[in-house]
DNA sequence: AGCACGCCGACT
DNA sequence: GTCGGCGTGCTC
């Protein structure tokens, strides 16, 4: 009996591919493990396991699996069956949710090797020379990938090459299959066996009477010793002893010492579960874990609307608790530039090493130990925080879901494919392991507090400060009058300014927030009004003074700025626009005492760099931060007592429907930064537009008014959450073809769908990294089933790929765009 | 997505 | 004349 095995390959295929499989290994195979498969002519890809079964495949020769990669399913059923649902929801593959899902070093793919072939009598005369240099090179090296051919020749495409090579029989070919993933060993020492003996001592320093170095190498390793009976770390004895590597290397060399490794986690937990005083909570706390739980009884996912410093992250914990004593699994979910080592701290400091932290700043090996935590219910995995990919480990007994900061866009991934809302997919999640489910804000977003209102969720509220901590003063300051009063010092209208003095000189610290890097987003020609534009992307290019360059923020394009300008010649360049650098050296030049940080993307790339700004700042090394989006997350800085915002009209003038909704979040949330001690803290906001309503309703605190406003617009105009949205974008380096394709695809549509599609036109940035870009918007009322609408635009993609000349055009869905 | 195959411009 | 550009088609 012929046996056969489905499998999921991480590629934007939406099909299974069918392999011939042995019966042990039908018996062996279970849904969710890896298998290795050969794909294509020559390459090894990692599959995932789906269903084995009995039926021949009429179409083509099934072929064998190379090799089963695990002895126990990586990917259990809930998550196979939560995957299937991001795929089907966000439009995309099961491949494109697997990669994403899976650590990277969990998919391994092939490596081409080229080997000498030792068997054949090579005729030299008869190689071509780069031929020859590849001959010659494995005569000293045992095998070649082919990056190192491509190397050694200088050439890019050395297919041919090597196919030459093979047939004159000079090398052979083979597939490596690499794994990534190796676990870290910590190299120990030890006496060697000879000299365990305490009288062996005083031989042995005698003997290394002529070598100093090495004798303070051994008496380091007593003296470590004596101090704790753990087994010592060889870096441990390199720092104690003074002496290097090699001193040590010289004793083991001599077997006086003797090397062992030990296979540690990548993924410390220094601290041990500590018996700390127990959560209090204020009686507003109180109130809101009440009605939380009122919610959670009746199954519903709650929302939990606490003003900023209410105190949310107490009554997370209370219920994380509560999970942890039902013996379930907690996931807390944050966006990516939420997630501070000030909170994991407080996390570990209450639960100890129960607490795993995942994101993308930690490396595969890293996320491999965590993954491999969670699917054993270790211990050390009994909580995990994260960012939104955190919702793809292997959970088998989930009972509590928190998604912090609920509002943030940035749960929704947005490119590469899947394009999901890590907020709405944590509730399907919850779902699948009947857990519950809270999300928290300080600022909920439309929609989740639409389903709150319609009962849909259960509501939670935390009205004050925790620790009675008034909300900051916010005030707004229009830079209209001021600049026509010739009162602006820079960037910096007069009350600014003056505030900024004010708290340097009694010592406190001032956030100010631009929305925007760099320094000048535009340079441009006074005399005849060109600026330089980004050769690959349909935007202006941003200068950057740190280097010297122009920048596009799209594709990375950058070159130096030009001492004239590249159109008529003259030296008249004028840099328009506001950028956080700018900000920072006209804050050197109005205050020269103080010192000035940045935090933006520019200044947080690397692992730590993030860690340091905001330890410096809150240490104090700093007295002003000016930063991006990023200073209004998560930061706890107790000695802050100002917040500046540059230019609020950039964030209200944004060209599209959430402009507000997001305005009145950011303000309210980097206001929130101001004061979270006992002294009220101050907040002044710059705008040309003071009577603009979300800036007043920032002012007073209205969260319930911009609700009302926003809430009533959407309806007006057919936007989230009264209707889903669905974005189509057509990519294509042909103009012409983009827009022909882009109306054919439009009109075939609204031949099925009417009047709720819209478009196609052009984004804001037409055309990114050399391709044109085009936007279908299709609006699907919320009382229609959605499934079959994403089945009807399926169909019609199709269609539209059957048609010839559209070949080269590519389509990107956007399921629940923002 | 990769990757091979196949057809046209710019260069040793 | 070849090298290498990317358009097109296929992957069990």
């Amino acid at each position: 009996m012929q046996y056969f095995l489905d499998v999921v390959l991480p590629i934007p295929l939406e099909r299974l591919f069918t392999y011939k499989i042995t019966p042990e290994e039908a018996t062996f195979l279970k849904p969710g493990m890896r298998v290795a498969v050969p794909f294509g002519k020559s390459k090894i890809y990692t599959a995932l396991a789906y269903n084995t079964h009995q039926d021949q495949p009429q179409a083509y020769e099934a072929k064998e699996i190379y090799q089963i990669l695990d002895d126990v399913p990586l990917v259990n059923n809930s998550q196979l069956q939560h995957w299937e649902w991001i795929a089907k929801y966000y439009m995309c593959t099961f491949g494109e949710v697997l990669r994403s899902a899976l650590p990277s070093a969990f998919l391994l793919e092939s490596e081409t090797l080229i080997l000498p072939n030792k068997n054949a009598e090579v005729d030299e005369m008869g190689l071509e020379d780069d031929e020859f240099l590849i001959f010659e090179a494995l005569q000293h090296q045992s095998a070649l990938k082919i990056g190192e051919v491509s190397g050694i020749v200088d050439k890019k495409n050395v297919l041919p090459l090597v196919n030459r090579l093979v047939q004159k029989g000079v090398v052979l070919q083979k597939e490596e299959l690499y794994e990534q993933y190796r676990p870290k060993l910590v190299r120990y020492v030890k006496l060697g066996q000879e000299y365990q003996a305490e009288d062996k001592l005083e031989q042995l320093l005698q003997e290394l009477t002529r070598a100093p170095k090495q004798s303070q190498v051994v008496l380091s390793l007593f003296q470590l010793q004596a101090v704790n009976k753990k087994p010592i770390k060889v870096t441990d004895l390199e720092r104690e002893s003074g002496t290097s590597k090699a001193v040590i290397k010289a004793l083991i060399d001599k077997s006086i010492l003797e090397e062992f490794h030990i296979r540690t986690d990548r993924v410390q937990q220094e601290q041990e579960s500590s018996s700390v005083d127990a959560i209090t909570l204020n009686p507003y706390q109180q109130e809101a874990l009440e009605a939380i739980k009122s919610g959670f009884s009746g199954s519903k996912p709650v929302l939990l609307h606490g003003v900023t410093s209410a105190g949310k992250t107490e009554v997370y914990f209370k219920l994380i608790q509560d999970a942890l004593n039902q013996g379930k699994q907690v996931l807390y979910l944050l966006p990516e530039i939420a997630l501070t080592s000030q909170l994991i701290n407080r996390l570990r400091h209450y639960f100890g090493s129960k607490v795993s932290v995942y994101h993308s700043k930690y490396s595969i090996h890293e996320r491999v130990e965590v993954w491999n935590n969670v699917l054993k219910n270790a211990e050390k995995a009994q909580i995990v925080i994260g960012a939104r990919s955190s919702l793809f480990l292997p959970y088998s007994n989930l009972g509590l879901v928190v998604v912090d900061e609920e509002h943030e866009s940035s749960f929704k991934q947005f490119d590469p494919a899947p394009r999901y809302q890590a907020r709405d997919a944590a509730m399907v999640l919850a779902n699948y392991h009947k857990a519950h489910c809270l999300l928290g804000s300080a600022t909920p977003s439309i929609e989740s507090m639409a389903n709150a209102k319609k009962g849909k969720y259960g509501y939670a509220s935390i009205a004050y400060r925790y620790g009675n901590v008034l909300m900051p003063d916010i005030n707004l300051v229009d830079i209209k009058e001021a600049t026509r009063k010739k009162r602006m010092k820079g960037h910096f209208s007069e009350s600014l300014f003056n505030a900024i003095m004010e708290a340097l000189e009694v010592g406190e610290q001032v956030i100010l927030f631009q929305n925007r890097r760099g320094f000048a987003p535009i340079v441009e020609c006074t005399t005849c009004g060109h600026a330089a534009q980004c050769p690959n992307c349909d935007v202006s290019l941003t200068y950057h003074q740190h280097r010297n360059q122009l920048r596009c923020h799209y594709c990375g394009y950058h070159m130096a700025l030009q001492q004239a300008c590249l159109a008529c010649g003259s030296p008249t360049l004028d840099k328009k626009g506001l950028g956080t650098e700018q900000i920072q050296q006209e804050l050197k030049e109005l205050f020269p005492e103080a010192s000035v940080g940045r935090m933006d993307l520019d200044t947080t790339r690397g692992k730590y760099a993030y860690e340091k700004i905001i330890t410096a700042f809150e240490q104090q090394e700093m007295d002003i931060l000016v930063g991006t989006q990023m200073v209004t997350k998560g930061l706890d800085f107790r000695n802050v007592s100002l917040v500046g915002i540059m230019n609020a009209d950039t964030l209200l003038n944004f060209p599209d429907y959430r402009a507000h909704e997001r305005s009145f979040q950011l303000l309210t949330q980097v206001a929130g930064r101001a004061g979270r001690t006992q002294k009220r803290g101050k907040v002044l906001i710059q705008t040309y537009n003071p009577y603009h309503q979300i800036l007043q309703q920032v002012t007073t605190n209205d969260y319930d008014k911009m609700f009302a406003e926003q809430y009533y617009e959407r309806e007006q105009f057919k936007y989230p959450p009264l209707v889903r949205i669905i974005k189509l974008t057509l990519k294509d380096k042909d103009y012409n073809k983009l827009n022909e394709a882009s109306e054919w695809f439009a009109q075939s549509l609204r031949n099925v769908l009417g009047q709720q599609v819209l478009g196609p036109e052009y984004p804001p940035v037409a055309r990114i990294r050399r391709d044109y870009l085009k936007n279908i918007l299709v609006k699907i009322p919320r009382n229609l089933p959605a499934v079959q609408i994403k089945n009807s635009i399926k169909r019609i993609e199709k269609s539209f790929n059957a048609i010839s000349k559209y070949k080269s055009v590519r389509l990107v869905y956007n399921v629940d765009h923002i």
